[in-house]
RNA sequence: GGCGCCAUAGCCAAGUGGUAAGGCAAGGGUCUGCAAAACCCUCAUUCCCCGGUUCGAAUCCGGGUGGCGCCUCCA
Protein backbone atom coordinates (compact mmCIF):
# COMPACT_ATOMS: atom_id res chain seq x y z
CA UNK A 1 0.00 0.00 0.00
CA UNK A 2 1.64 3.13 -0.87
CA UNK A 3 1.52 5.80 1.34
CA UNK A 4 -0.87 8.68 1.44
CA UNK A 5 0.43 11.89 -0.58
CA UNK A 6 0.63 14.31 2.54
CA UNK A 7 1.77 17.85 1.00
CA UNK A 8 3.01 19.86 3.95
CA UNK A 9 4.70 23.25 3.87
CA UNK A 10 8.69 23.16 5.04
CA UNK A 11 9.78 26.22 6.24
CA UNK A 12 13.37 24.96 5.68
CA UNK A 13 12.68 24.68 2.04
CA UNK A 14 10.16 27.02 1.71
CA UNK A 15 7.62 25.13 -0.59
CA UNK A 16 5.27 22.45 0.03
CA UNK A 17 7.27 19.01 -0.10
CA UNK A 18 5.47 15.38 -0.06
CA UNK A 19 5.61 14.02 3.50
CA UNK A 20 8.11 11.46 3.32
CA UNK A 21 8.77 9.68 7.18
CA UNK A 22 12.21 8.32 8.59
CA UNK A 23 10.31 5.45 9.13
CA UNK A 24 7.44 4.59 6.71
CA UNK A 25 4.10 4.72 8.75
CA UNK A 26 5.60 6.43 11.81
CA UNK A 27 5.60 10.07 12.88
CA UNK A 28 7.87 12.01 15.59
CA UNK A 29 6.47 15.02 15.87
CA UNK A 30 7.72 17.98 18.39
CA UNK A 31 5.91 20.65 19.10
CA UNK A 32 7.21 24.12 21.29
CA UNK A 33 4.75 24.12 24.25
CA UNK A 34 3.95 26.36 26.73
CA UNK A 35 6.24 28.37 28.85
CA UNK A 36 4.05 28.61 32.05
CA UNK A 37 4.95 31.42 33.99
CA UNK A 38 0.57 32.58 33.60
CA UNK A 39 -2.40 31.75 31.14
CA UNK A 40 -1.53 30.59 27.86
CA UNK A 41 -3.72 33.31 25.64
CA UNK A 42 -5.53 32.47 22.25
CA UNK A 43 -2.68 33.41 20.09
CA UNK A 44 -0.98 30.16 21.58
CA UNK A 45 -4.26 28.35 21.25
CA UNK A 46 -4.40 28.73 17.98
CA UNK A 47 -0.73 27.30 17.00
CA UNK A 48 -1.93 23.74 19.65
CA UNK A 49 -5.39 23.61 17.94
CA UNK A 50 -3.38 23.94 14.72
CA UNK A 51 -0.83 21.01 15.26
CA UNK A 52 -3.90 19.11 17.28
CA UNK A 53 -5.10 18.76 13.59
CA UNK A 54 -2.00 18.04 11.90
CA UNK A 55 -1.70 14.91 14.78
CA UNK A 56 -5.16 13.77 14.61
CA UNK A 57 -5.12 13.78 10.71
CA UNK A 58 -1.59 12.08 10.54
CA UNK A 59 -3.31 9.30 12.78
CA UNK A 60 -6.75 9.44 10.37
CA UNK A 61 -4.18 8.45 7.17
CA UNK A 62 -2.83 5.41 8.71
CA UNK A 63 0.45 6.75 10.79
CA UNK A 64 1.48 5.82 14.19
CA UNK A 65 2.25 9.10 15.25
CA UNK A 66 4.60 10.41 18.58
CA UNK A 67 3.54 13.59 19.06
CA UNK A 68 5.84 15.58 21.99
CA UNK A 69 4.40 18.48 23.19
CA UNK A 70 6.78 20.20 26.40
CA UNK A 71 6.00 22.08 29.13
CA UNK A 72 9.33 25.16 29.56
CA UNK A 73 8.86 25.43 33.44
CA UNK A 74 12.48 26.60 33.89
CA UNK A 75 12.90 29.92 32.73
CA UNK A 76 13.50 33.53 33.30
CA UNK A 77 9.72 34.51 33.19
CA UNK A 78 8.68 32.15 35.39
CA UNK A 79 11.30 33.07 37.73
CA UNK A 80 10.04 36.31 37.57
CA UNK A 81 6.83 35.79 37.83
CA UNK A 82 6.99 34.05 40.79
CA UNK A 83 9.09 36.50 43.22
CA UNK A 84 6.20 38.91 42.04
CA UNK A 85 3.81 36.46 43.94
CA UNK A 86 6.01 35.28 46.04
CA UNK A 87 5.62 31.13 45.45
CA UNK A 88 8.35 29.01 44.98
CA UNK A 89 8.84 29.06 40.83
CA UNK A 90 8.40 25.49 40.68
CA UNK A 91 5.33 26.16 42.71
CA UNK A 92 4.25 28.35 40.04
CA UNK A 93 5.40 26.64 37.04
CA UNK A 94 3.19 23.43 38.34
CA UNK A 95 0.26 25.35 39.07
CA UNK A 96 0.20 27.13 35.49
CA UNK A 97 0.47 23.62 34.12
CA UNK A 98 -2.30 22.41 35.87
CA UNK A 99 -4.31 25.48 34.20
CA UNK A 100 -3.29 24.44 30.62
CA UNK A 101 -4.27 21.02 30.79
CA UNK A 102 -7.69 22.56 31.90
CA UNK A 103 -7.65 24.92 28.66
CA UNK A 104 -6.43 22.41 26.60
CA UNK A 105 -9.26 19.86 27.68
CA UNK A 106 -11.71 22.63 27.08
CA UNK A 107 -10.76 23.00 23.89
CA UNK A 108 -10.69 19.37 22.99
CA UNK A 109 -6.73 19.82 22.50
CA UNK A 110 -5.50 16.03 22.17
CA UNK A 111 -3.17 14.98 25.16
CA UNK A 112 0.54 14.47 23.78
CA UNK A 113 2.17 11.14 24.16
CA UNK A 114 4.93 12.86 26.27
CA UNK A 115 4.65 16.09 27.72
CA UNK A 116 8.54 16.48 29.24
CA UNK A 117 9.26 19.50 31.51
CA UNK A 118 12.65 21.15 31.33
CA UNK A 119 13.14 20.75 35.24
CA UNK A 120 13.01 16.51 34.21
CA UNK A 121 15.70 16.78 31.98
CA UNK A 122 17.92 18.38 33.45
CA UNK A 123 21.04 15.50 33.10
CA UNK A 124 19.93 15.08 29.25
CA UNK A 125 20.60 18.94 28.63
CA UNK A 126 23.81 19.43 30.49
CA UNK A 127 24.92 15.87 28.25
CA UNK A 128 24.64 17.75 25.19
CA UNK A 129 25.74 21.29 26.46
CA UNK A 130 28.75 19.22 27.85
CA UNK A 131 29.28 17.72 23.86
CA UNK A 132 28.91 21.16 22.58
CA UNK A 133 31.75 22.27 24.82
CA UNK A 134 33.85 19.14 24.34
CA UNK A 135 33.33 19.42 20.82
CA UNK A 136 34.26 23.33 20.30
CA UNK A 137 30.99 24.75 19.85
CA UNK A 138 30.76 26.01 23.19
CA UNK A 139 32.58 27.71 25.96
CA UNK A 140 32.32 28.36 29.87
CA UNK A 141 32.69 31.79 30.86
CA UNK A 142 32.14 32.51 34.62
CA UNK A 143 29.86 29.87 35.26
CA UNK A 144 27.88 30.68 32.01
CA UNK A 145 28.14 28.51 28.96
CA UNK A 146 27.66 30.38 25.54
CA UNK A 147 27.14 28.84 22.13
CA UNK A 148 29.45 30.11 19.25
CA UNK A 149 27.67 31.23 16.29
CA UNK A 150 30.48 31.56 14.76
CA UNK A 151 31.67 27.93 14.65
CA UNK A 152 28.45 26.69 12.77
CA UNK A 153 28.92 27.10 9.22
CA UNK A 154 25.42 26.91 8.74
CA UNK A 155 23.66 29.22 10.96
CA UNK A 156 20.40 30.90 9.78
CA UNK A 157 19.17 28.38 7.60
CA UNK A 158 16.12 28.14 8.76
CA UNK A 159 15.43 32.14 8.89
CA UNK A 160 17.55 32.85 5.91
CA UNK A 161 19.41 35.77 8.01
CA UNK A 162 22.77 37.04 7.51
CA UNK A 163 25.00 36.85 10.32
CA UNK A 164 26.36 40.81 9.36
CA UNK A 165 22.80 42.08 9.36
CA UNK A 166 21.95 40.11 12.65
CA UNK A 167 24.99 41.71 14.16
CA UNK A 168 23.81 45.07 13.17
CA UNK A 169 20.80 45.33 16.09
CA UNK A 170 22.38 43.14 18.57
CA UNK A 171 24.48 44.68 21.45
CA UNK A 172 26.45 42.73 23.83
CA UNK A 173 25.09 43.85 27.22
CA UNK A 174 27.82 44.61 30.09
CA UNK A 175 28.54 41.97 31.99
CA UNK A 176 27.47 40.14 29.34
CA UNK A 177 30.16 37.32 29.26
CA UNK A 178 29.83 36.70 25.21
CA UNK A 179 32.57 36.59 23.10
CA UNK A 180 30.50 37.57 20.23
CA UNK A 181 26.86 39.38 20.12
CA UNK A 182 25.53 36.45 18.13
CA UNK A 183 26.31 34.05 20.98
CA UNK A 184 23.63 32.74 22.84
CA UNK A 185 23.73 30.79 26.51
CA UNK A 186 22.82 27.14 26.92
CA UNK A 187 23.55 27.52 30.69
CA UNK A 188 23.29 30.33 32.88
CA UNK A 189 25.10 30.60 36.26
CA UNK A 190 22.63 30.51 39.31
CA UNK A 191 21.80 33.68 41.12
CA UNK A 192 21.16 33.85 44.60
CA UNK A 193 17.00 32.21 45.16
CA UNK A 194 16.92 31.14 41.92
CA UNK A 195 16.16 26.88 41.09
CA UNK A 196 19.23 25.67 39.84
CA UNK A 197 21.07 22.28 39.35
CA UNK A 198 24.63 21.19 39.56
CA UNK A 199 26.53 20.82 36.30
CA UNK A 200 30.30 20.56 35.28
CA UNK A 201 30.23 24.14 35.09
CA UNK A 202 28.75 24.76 38.79
CA UNK A 203 25.43 25.28 39.94
CA UNK A 204 22.85 26.83 37.27
CA UNK A 205 19.74 26.39 34.77
CA UNK A 206 19.29 25.84 31.31
CA UNK A 207 19.23 28.64 28.53
CA UNK A 208 15.93 28.87 26.73
CA UNK A 209 16.71 27.27 23.82
CA UNK A 210 18.86 24.18 24.80
CA UNK A 211 15.78 22.26 26.63
CA UNK A 212 13.88 21.83 23.22
CA UNK A 213 16.62 20.10 21.77
CA UNK A 214 17.46 18.30 24.53
CA UNK A 215 13.71 16.52 25.00
CA UNK A 216 13.40 16.33 21.54
CA UNK A 217 15.75 13.73 21.22
CA UNK A 218 15.13 11.85 23.82
CA UNK A 219 11.75 11.19 22.86
CA UNK A 220 12.34 11.14 19.61
CA UNK A 221 15.77 10.96 18.04
CA UNK A 222 18.74 12.67 17.12
CA UNK A 223 16.34 13.35 14.13
CA UNK A 224 13.13 13.03 13.59
CA UNK A 225 10.26 13.99 11.00
CA UNK A 226 8.04 17.56 12.25
CA UNK A 227 9.30 20.62 14.25
CA UNK A 228 6.37 23.05 15.00
CA UNK A 229 5.37 25.99 16.80
CA UNK A 230 4.46 29.56 16.37
CA UNK A 231 6.32 31.73 13.48
CA UNK A 232 7.83 33.66 15.89
CA UNK A 233 10.11 30.75 16.89
CA UNK A 234 11.39 30.86 13.67
CA UNK A 235 14.30 33.23 14.80
CA UNK A 236 16.20 32.76 17.32
CA UNK A 237 14.11 29.91 19.15
CA UNK A 238 14.23 27.23 16.35
CA UNK A 239 17.36 28.76 14.57
CA UNK A 240 19.33 28.09 17.71
CA UNK A 241 17.73 24.36 18.39
CA UNK A 242 19.31 23.64 14.80
CA UNK A 243 22.48 25.03 15.66
CA UNK A 244 22.69 23.12 19.15
CA UNK A 245 21.09 20.19 18.42
CA UNK A 246 23.05 19.44 15.14
CA UNK A 247 26.04 20.48 16.06
CA UNK A 248 25.73 18.21 18.73
CA UNK A 249 24.65 15.13 16.79
CA UNK A 250 25.90 15.87 13.33
CA UNK A 251 22.40 14.62 12.09
CA UNK A 252 19.55 16.78 10.27
CA UNK A 253 17.53 18.14 13.77
CA UNK A 254 13.75 17.70 11.84
CA UNK A 255 12.99 17.22 7.87
CA UNK A 256 10.19 19.52 8.10
CA UNK A 257 9.37 22.37 10.00
CA UNK A 258 6.02 23.79 10.60
CA UNK A 259 5.08 27.15 11.82
CA UNK A 260 1.62 28.55 12.79
CA UNK A 261 0.67 32.07 11.53
CA UNK A 262 -0.46 34.43 13.79
CA UNK A 263 -3.76 35.14 15.35
CA UNK A 264 -4.23 38.83 15.05
CA UNK A 265 -6.03 41.13 17.36
CA UNK A 266 -8.03 44.14 15.33
CA UNK A 267 -5.61 43.80 12.58
CA UNK A 268 -2.42 43.72 14.78
CA UNK A 269 -0.43 41.16 16.31
CA UNK A 270 -1.05 40.80 20.42
CA UNK A 271 2.17 42.10 22.30
CA UNK A 272 1.82 42.96 26.30
CA UNK A 273 3.20 46.07 25.02
CA UNK A 274 0.12 46.92 23.20
CA UNK A 275 -1.42 45.47 26.37
CA UNK A 276 -4.03 43.04 24.06
CA UNK A 277 -3.18 40.21 25.16
CA UNK A 278 -6.63 38.17 25.61
CA UNK A 279 -6.04 34.39 27.54
CA UNK A 280 -8.07 31.81 26.19
CA UNK A 281 -10.03 31.39 29.52
CA UNK A 282 -11.42 34.84 29.49
CA UNK A 283 -11.99 34.14 25.81
CA UNK A 284 -14.15 30.68 26.55
CA UNK A 285 -16.22 32.96 29.05
CA UNK A 286 -17.41 34.87 25.67
CA UNK A 287 -17.36 32.16 22.99
CA UNK A 288 -18.18 28.38 23.13
CA UNK A 289 -14.78 26.41 23.15
CA UNK A 290 -15.72 24.41 20.32
CA UNK A 291 -16.93 27.45 17.92
CA UNK A 292 -13.39 29.33 18.90
CA UNK A 293 -11.70 25.79 17.78
CA UNK A 294 -13.74 26.12 14.47
CA UNK A 295 -13.09 29.92 14.13
CA UNK A 296 -9.55 28.57 13.96
CA UNK A 297 -9.77 26.07 11.42
CA UNK A 298 -12.07 27.98 9.04
CA UNK A 299 -8.40 29.41 7.82
CA UNK A 300 -5.91 28.01 6.83
CA UNK A 301 -2.97 27.65 9.76
CA UNK A 302 -0.63 29.62 8.13
CA UNK A 303 -2.25 32.67 7.32
CA UNK A 304 -3.19 35.22 10.01
CA UNK A 305 -6.04 34.95 11.45
CA UNK A 306 -8.12 38.15 12.91
CA UNK A 307 -9.94 37.53 16.25
CA UNK A 308 -12.87 39.62 15.85
CA UNK A 309 -16.40 39.33 17.76
CA UNK A 310 -18.03 39.14 14.43
CA UNK A 311 -16.25 36.22 13.27
CA UNK A 312 -16.88 34.57 16.47
CA UNK A 313 -20.45 34.64 16.47
CA UNK A 314 -20.42 33.75 12.91
CA UNK A 315 -18.18 30.82 13.82
CA UNK A 316 -21.01 29.78 16.46
CA UNK A 317 -24.29 30.38 14.22
CA UNK A 318 -22.73 27.88 12.05
CA UNK A 319 -21.53 25.68 14.64
CA UNK A 320 -25.29 25.97 15.67
CA UNK A 321 -26.69 24.88 12.10
CA UNK A 322 -24.09 21.58 12.39
CA UNK A 323 -25.69 20.69 16.00
CA UNK A 324 -28.76 21.50 15.04
CA UNK A 325 -28.63 19.15 11.83
CA UNK A 326 -26.99 16.53 14.08
CA UNK A 327 -29.74 16.68 16.78
CA UNK A 328 -32.75 16.33 14.31
CA UNK A 329 -30.74 13.16 12.20
CA UNK A 330 -29.75 11.45 15.49
CA UNK A 331 -33.68 11.77 16.06
CA UNK A 332 -34.45 10.07 13.03
CA UNK A 333 -31.66 7.28 13.27
CA UNK A 334 -30.13 6.65 16.37
CA UNK A 335 -30.09 2.89 17.39
CA UNK A 336 -32.83 2.02 14.20
CA UNK A 337 -31.52 -0.93 11.65
CA UNK A 338 -32.26 -0.19 8.23
CA UNK A 339 -31.88 -3.08 5.87
CA UNK A 340 -29.63 -3.21 3.56
CA UNK A 341 -29.84 -1.88 0.11
CA UNK A 342 -29.03 1.15 -2.37
CA UNK A 343 -27.91 4.55 -0.43
CA UNK A 344 -29.25 8.23 -2.05
CA UNK A 345 -26.67 9.99 -3.58
CA UNK A 346 -22.74 9.62 -3.00
CA UNK A 347 -22.35 10.15 0.81
CA UNK A 348 -18.85 9.21 0.39
CA UNK A 349 -18.08 12.16 -2.00
CA UNK A 350 -17.62 14.45 1.12
CA UNK A 351 -14.85 12.43 2.07
CA UNK A 352 -12.99 12.60 -0.77
CA UNK A 353 -13.37 16.49 -0.54
CA UNK A 354 -12.49 16.60 2.85
CA UNK A 355 -9.44 14.68 2.43
CA UNK A 356 -7.88 15.82 -0.77
CA UNK A 357 -8.52 19.17 0.96
CA UNK A 358 -6.40 18.21 4.27
CA UNK A 359 -3.56 16.38 2.20
CA UNK A 360 -2.61 19.41 0.54
CA UNK A 361 -0.97 20.91 3.41
CA UNK A 362 -3.68 20.42 6.32
CA UNK A 363 -6.33 23.09 4.47
CA UNK A 364 -9.04 23.08 7.17
CA UNK A 365 -10.46 25.76 5.51
CA UNK A 366 -11.15 23.64 2.34
CA UNK A 367 -11.86 20.19 4.58
CA UNK A 368 -14.97 22.62 6.24
CA UNK A 369 -16.30 23.33 2.87
CA UNK A 370 -16.55 20.09 1.97
CA UNK A 371 -19.00 19.44 4.86
CA UNK A 372 -21.39 22.38 3.70
CA UNK A 373 -22.77 19.59 0.40
CA UNK A 374 -22.21 17.13 3.69
CA UNK A 375 -25.17 18.71 6.07
CA UNK A 376 -27.14 20.04 3.45
CA UNK A 377 -28.12 16.77 2.64
CA UNK A 378 -28.76 15.65 6.10
CA UNK A 379 -31.43 18.57 6.19
CA UNK A 380 -33.15 17.63 2.49
CA UNK A 381 -33.11 13.86 3.56
CA UNK A 382 -34.90 14.72 7.00
CA UNK A 383 -37.02 17.51 6.38
CA UNK A 384 -38.00 17.09 2.41
CA UNK A 385 -36.91 13.49 1.57
CA UNK A 386 -36.93 13.39 -2.31
CA UNK A 387 -37.42 9.72 -1.87
CA UNK A 388 -40.27 7.86 -1.19
CA UNK A 389 -38.68 4.75 0.51
CA UNK A 390 -37.93 5.50 3.99
CA UNK A 391 -35.15 2.63 4.21
CA UNK A 392 -33.33 4.03 1.77
CA UNK A 393 -33.51 7.99 3.49
CA UNK A 394 -32.91 6.22 6.98
CA UNK A 395 -29.80 4.40 5.25
CA UNK A 396 -28.36 6.91 4.08
CA UNK A 397 -28.60 9.41 6.99
CA UNK A 398 -26.96 6.65 8.84
CA UNK A 399 -23.88 6.61 6.26
CA UNK A 400 -23.43 10.48 6.07
CA UNK A 401 -23.75 10.30 10.19
CA UNK A 402 -21.02 8.00 9.92
CA UNK A 403 -19.18 10.36 7.74
CA UNK A 404 -19.58 13.18 10.77
CA UNK A 405 -17.88 10.86 12.93
CA UNK A 406 -14.93 10.07 10.45
CA UNK A 407 -14.61 13.85 10.18
CA UNK A 408 -14.92 14.81 13.81
CA UNK A 409 -12.13 13.19 14.74
CA UNK A 410 -10.14 14.78 12.66
CA UNK A 411 -10.92 18.19 13.29
CA UNK A 412 -12.00 17.88 16.89
CA UNK A 413 -15.11 18.95 16.22
CA UNK A 414 -18.85 17.81 16.79
CA UNK A 415 -17.47 15.40 19.79
CA UNK A 416 -20.57 16.41 21.98
CA UNK A 417 -23.61 15.20 22.04
CA UNK A 418 -26.20 17.75 20.15
CA UNK A 419 -28.42 18.30 22.18
CA UNK A 420 -26.22 18.82 25.06
CA UNK A 421 -24.11 21.68 23.35
CA UNK A 422 -27.51 23.18 21.95
CA UNK A 423 -28.75 23.40 25.41
CA UNK A 424 -25.12 24.86 26.64
CA UNK A 425 -24.70 27.38 24.49
CA UNK A 426 -28.93 28.02 25.07
CA UNK A 427 -27.80 28.48 28.90
CA UNK A 428 -25.01 30.72 28.23
CA UNK A 429 -27.03 33.12 26.07
CA UNK A 430 -30.24 32.95 28.74
CA UNK A 431 -27.20 34.16 31.19
CA UNK A 432 -25.68 36.53 29.42
CA UNK A 433 -28.84 38.30 28.00
CA UNK A 434 -30.50 37.76 31.68
CA UNK A 435 -33.65 36.20 30.25
CA UNK A 436 -36.05 34.29 33.11
CA UNK A 437 -36.81 30.95 31.76
CA UNK A 438 -39.81 30.21 33.65
CA UNK A 439 -41.60 33.40 32.53
CA UNK A 440 -40.71 32.25 28.82
CA UNK A 441 -41.95 28.56 29.34
CA UNK A 442 -45.45 30.46 30.91
CA UNK A 443 -45.58 32.27 28.09
CA UNK A 444 -44.83 29.17 25.65
CA UNK A 445 -47.75 27.89 27.64
CA UNK A 446 -49.84 30.21 27.19
CA UNK A 447 -48.91 30.72 23.24
CA UNK A 448 -50.04 26.73 23.22
CA UNK A 449 -53.43 27.18 24.60
CA UNK A 450 -54.33 29.80 22.43
CA UNK A 451 -53.08 28.08 19.42
CA UNK A 452 -55.36 25.32 20.45
CA UNK A 453 -58.56 27.52 20.00
CA UNK A 454 -57.35 29.16 17.06
CA UNK A 455 -56.48 32.30 18.73
CA UNK A 456 -53.44 33.35 16.36
CA UNK A 457 -53.87 36.80 17.09
CA UNK A 458 -52.97 36.09 20.68
CA UNK A 459 -50.40 33.14 19.48
CA UNK A 460 -48.63 36.22 17.65
CA UNK A 461 -49.00 38.76 20.43
CA UNK A 462 -46.96 36.16 22.93
CA UNK A 463 -44.83 35.26 20.38
CA UNK A 464 -43.87 38.87 19.64
CA UNK A 465 -43.35 39.34 23.23
CA UNK A 466 -40.66 36.66 23.96
CA UNK A 467 -39.03 38.16 20.76
CA UNK A 468 -38.61 41.71 22.64
CA UNK A 469 -36.87 39.80 25.32
CA UNK A 470 -34.29 37.98 22.31
CA UNK A 471 -36.44 34.63 23.04
CA UNK A 472 -37.18 33.08 19.20
CA UNK A 473 -39.74 30.20 19.02
CA UNK A 474 -40.24 27.39 16.53
CA UNK A 475 -43.30 25.26 15.53
CA UNK A 476 -41.61 21.99 15.29
CA UNK A 477 -43.56 18.54 14.87
CA UNK A 478 -42.39 17.58 17.52
CA UNK A 479 -44.00 20.65 19.88
CA UNK A 480 -42.91 24.56 20.39
CA UNK A 481 -38.93 24.85 20.89
CA UNK A 482 -37.14 28.28 21.59
CA UNK A 483 -33.82 29.30 21.38
CA UNK A 484 -31.38 32.90 22.44
CA UNK A 485 -31.73 34.98 19.51
CA UNK A 486 -28.06 36.30 18.51
CA UNK A 487 -27.19 39.51 19.77
CA UNK A 488 -27.78 42.10 17.53
CA UNK A 489 -24.61 44.20 18.55
C1' G B 1 18.36 48.77 6.57
C1' G B 2 18.20 42.97 6.17
C1' C B 3 14.87 38.64 5.70
C1' G B 4 9.91 37.10 4.71
C1' C B 5 4.54 36.98 4.19
C1' C B 6 -0.07 38.85 2.38
C1' A B 7 -3.58 41.55 -1.24
C1' U B 8 -9.76 37.01 -4.31
C1' A B 9 -17.48 39.66 -4.17
C1' G B 10 -20.56 44.02 1.03
C1' C B 11 -17.85 40.76 4.87
C1' C B 12 -15.02 36.02 6.08
C1' A B 13 -12.32 32.60 3.04
C1' A B 14 -10.33 28.20 -0.39
C1' G B 15 -7.92 27.99 -4.88
C1' U B 16 -0.05 28.13 -7.23
C1' G B 17 -0.83 27.22 -15.20
C1' G B 18 -6.63 25.08 -17.85
C1' U B 19 -10.87 28.92 -17.48
C1' A B 20 -13.24 31.63 -9.74
C1' A B 21 -14.79 26.16 -3.51
C1' G B 22 -17.44 27.17 0.87
C1' G B 23 -19.67 30.38 4.61
C1' C B 24 -22.13 35.05 6.26
C1' A B 25 -25.08 39.04 4.48
C1' A B 26 -28.70 40.34 0.48
C1' G B 27 -32.85 39.22 -3.10
C1' G B 28 -36.45 35.48 -4.94
C1' G B 29 -38.92 30.74 -4.06
C1' U B 30 -40.75 26.05 -1.38
C1' C B 31 -42.62 24.80 3.41
C1' U B 32 -45.66 27.24 7.52
C1' G B 33 -52.17 29.59 10.48
C1' C B 34 -48.13 33.41 10.61
C1' A B 35 -43.14 32.68 11.65
C1' A B 36 -38.53 30.35 12.59
C1' A B 37 -35.53 26.49 11.03
C1' A B 38 -34.48 23.79 6.69
C1' C B 39 -34.04 23.21 1.39
C1' C B 40 -33.70 25.38 -3.75
C1' C B 41 -32.37 29.58 -7.03
C1' U B 42 -29.74 34.34 -7.82
C1' C B 43 -25.37 36.93 -6.22
C1' A B 44 -16.92 38.12 -8.75
C1' U B 45 -16.53 37.54 -17.39
C1' U B 46 -13.10 38.37 -12.71
C1' C B 47 -8.94 37.72 -8.57
C1' C B 48 -4.68 45.57 -5.90
C1' C B 49 -2.22 48.23 -10.45
C1' C B 50 1.18 48.10 -14.89
C1' G B 51 4.07 45.26 -18.10
C1' G B 52 6.01 40.26 -19.64
C1' U B 53 6.12 34.65 -20.49
C1' U B 54 2.33 31.15 -22.40
C1' C B 55 -2.34 28.28 -26.87
C1' G B 56 -4.03 29.54 -21.96
C1' A B 57 -2.36 33.13 -15.53
C1' A B 58 -5.91 34.78 -9.70
C1' U B 59 -2.01 31.24 -10.20
C1' C B 60 4.82 32.04 -13.30
C1' C B 61 8.44 36.50 -14.09
C1' G B 62 9.64 41.97 -13.63
C1' G B 63 8.07 46.70 -11.72
C1' G B 64 4.71 49.50 -8.72
C1' U B 65 1.00 50.42 -4.66
C1' G B 66 -1.06 49.01 -0.04
C1' G B 67 -1.12 45.93 4.57
C1' C B 68 1.69 42.81 8.02
C1' G B 69 5.50 39.97 10.47
C1' C B 70 10.58 38.64 12.09
C1' C B 71 15.49 40.85 13.02
C1' U B 72 14.78 41.88 21.44
C1' C B 73 10.88 38.01 25.12
C1' C B 74 6.96 36.11 22.17
C1' A B 75 2.57 30.68 19.67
Amino acid sequence: MSPPPIRLFNTMSMQKELLETLVPGKVGIYVCGPTVYSYVHIGNARTFTSFDVVVRYLRYRGYEVTYVRNYTDVDDKIIKAAHETGEAPVALAARFVEAFREDAQALHLLEPDVSPRVSQTIPEIVAIIQKLVDKGYAYESQGDVYFSVSRDADYAKLSKRNLEELCVGERVQPGDQKREPLDFALWKAAKPGEPSWDSPWGKGRPGWHIECSAMSEKYLGASFDIHGGGLDLIFPHHENEIAQSESATDQRMAKYWMHCGFLDLEGAKMSKSLGNVVRLRDALTRVDPEALRFFFLSTHYRHPLNFADKALADAEARLEYFYETLRKVDERVAGKDFAAGPLHGEPGRFRAEFETAMDDDFNSAGALAALSGLFALMNELTDKPPVKDKAMVGRTLQALREEVRRVSSVLGLFEDSPAEWLLRRRDRAVRERGIDVAQVERLLGERAAARAAKNFAESDRVRGLLKEQGVEIMDTPGGTVWKVAPAST
